[in-house]
Parts: structure tokens; C-alpha cells; sequence
DNA sequence: TGGTTTCATAACCTTATGGTTATTTAATGG
DNA sequence: CCATTAAATAACCATAAGGTTATGAAACCA
């Protein structure tokens, strides 16, 4: 895929990191991060995929910046660096109010299929 | 690719709500839509991309319920339908307390470098 | 009716993604 | 030194993703 091309400047930190939460496997990896650094083999366990595997996942996460690596001994401990999460979550802030009013929305509509019925009979609006 | 396979079973909500956050261009026509619906030739305006590349994106969008689509003539203007995003903010709450420890973290390591010089010369940590 | 507008769909191409097995590199411990 | 352990890297494969052009379908309007 081209480069972008369009403008949208400086949105491929976001890029990486939503596309790093799109995998259940690295939102996994994250969770278990949560809990305190860990090597590959033990991030590997859970998991029915080969260690390889793993690294490709790791390599993502790491290059979105939501972890770091360490060094001990032959290992390579991962640590969880949300600070990226903060920037997606930035983003998402500015809809909050678009589906905090979907939930206020979906409570009103069960309130008025309490009380009312059928309201337009098929109503096929022309033109705008 | 194989069918998740190891287990995290409802995630696949949250995969296309996050895969559908991760294009700038789908980004772009939230940040469109929130200030109304939209029909698909306007949401193509601003981009330098075909229109049935455009669909493609709506469908992305619409496939991870971020959109939906209403009828009107031949438009089909598509609003923003922000519900999954709740759901995505859930996941990131779980987090929260990372990345601002990571910010206050970071507040306390400048605030350190203000005072402390070298302290660990070249620590070599053995074994665990 | 028939042309125009609006959008969707199909077919195709290129690159990215997620996985595999096999191999290499790096550091440890005996 | 050497065998072992831990993880990275390479090479490969299948499918998904993002784009293109060409075509089709549905609804309007003159």
C-alpha cells in the first residue's frame, strides 16, 4: 500500500498501536504484562503457536511502543509500556460523547416501546 | 489464518473495532461523520482515492458497527455509530493506571535528573 | 422511456499479516 | 571449551488488506 499519500500527517503512532490491539494474542500478551515482566518462553506459553510466532507478535507491540525489552541472561524480558494507550485513548475521548449518548439513546427507546406503537407506517422519505 | 484457536473467545468484536480504528483514512471519516451524516461521495471528497475504495472503508467500518447506513434516494448516507468504542474504552480503563503511572513516572525521572547523578555504574544484573 | 446520478460489486494487483519449520546467535553453567 | 538454553532470524506459505479500473443496479428527472 502507498504511503498514506492523503495527508493525516502524523497518525501512523496511531496506526500502529490500534492495529497492535486488533490481535487477541497481543491483547493477551498485554494482559499478562500487566501482572509483571516476562520472558518469551513464559509470554509463549498460553498459547498454541510456536515461539517464532510469539516474536512476530512481540516485534508488533514493540514497535507501537507497548513494550520494551530487557536483558537478562539469555532472556529478554518484556515489560508493558501503556504510554501509547494514552494517545489512542486521547482519541477516543473525543467520541465519548457520541455513544455515551447511544446508551442514553437505547434507554429512551426502550422507555418508548413501553408506552407507544407503531408511529410511521412505513414512511418513505423523498428526496432530503 | 486459523481460526483464533487458543481460546479468548468474544474477542472478535474488539479485533474489528480496533483493525477498523487502525487506517487514518477510516479515522478521518469518523471524525467526518461526527459532525453529521455524510453520503459517500461527500465522505470521498476529501481523499485522493477512488470511490470504491471508499466503500471498502465503509464496509470495514460498518462491519465493525462503527457506522451504519440510511436511505435516501440514491444516497446512502452513512452516521457515525460510536457504541463499540465503549467497548473498547473498557478494555483500555483496564490499563489506565499504566499509562499514567507512566506519566508520573516520567515526571519523577526528570524531576531526578535534576538532582541525583550517576548512581548504578554500569550495573551488570546476574541471573534473577 | 431513457439518460444521469449514486453507489455497490467484481476482478485484479501488490503488499502486509500471521503462521510454519529450520537455522543462527548469544549467553550460561558445568 | 562445550553442551544447553533462550530467543531471534530466515525462508516460505496462505490469506487478508488496501488500492485500482471496469461494470452493474437502483432511483431520480426531463
Amino acid at each position: 500500500m502507498k504511503p498514506t499519500s492523503h495527508g493525516q500527517l502524523t497518525s501512523s503512532r496511531l496506526d500502529a498501536t490500534f492495529a497492535a490491539l486488533a490481535d487477541p494474542t497481543r491483547r493477551a500478551i498485554l494482559a499478562r504484562l500487566a501482572s509483571g515482566e516476562a520472558s518469551v518462553a513464559e509470554l509463549a506459553e498460553p498459547f498454541a503457536m510456536s515461539q517464532p510466532a510469539i516474536s512476530k507478535h512481540l516485534k508488533v507491540l514493540e514497535r507501537a511502543g507497548l513494550i520494551s525489552s530487557g536483558v537478562d541472561a539469555q532472556r529478554r524480558p518484556r515489560r508493558l509500556e501503556a504510554a501509547p494507550l494514552a494517545e489512542a485513548n486521547a482519541w477516543m475521548e473525543k467520541y465519548r460523547q457520541f455513544w455515551e449518548a447511544n446508551f442514553e439513546r437505547l434507554d429512551a427507546v426502550l422507555e418508548e416501546l413501553k408506552t407507544l406503537e407503531a408511529t410511521e407506517p412505513t414512511t418513505r422519505r423523498k428526496k432530503k
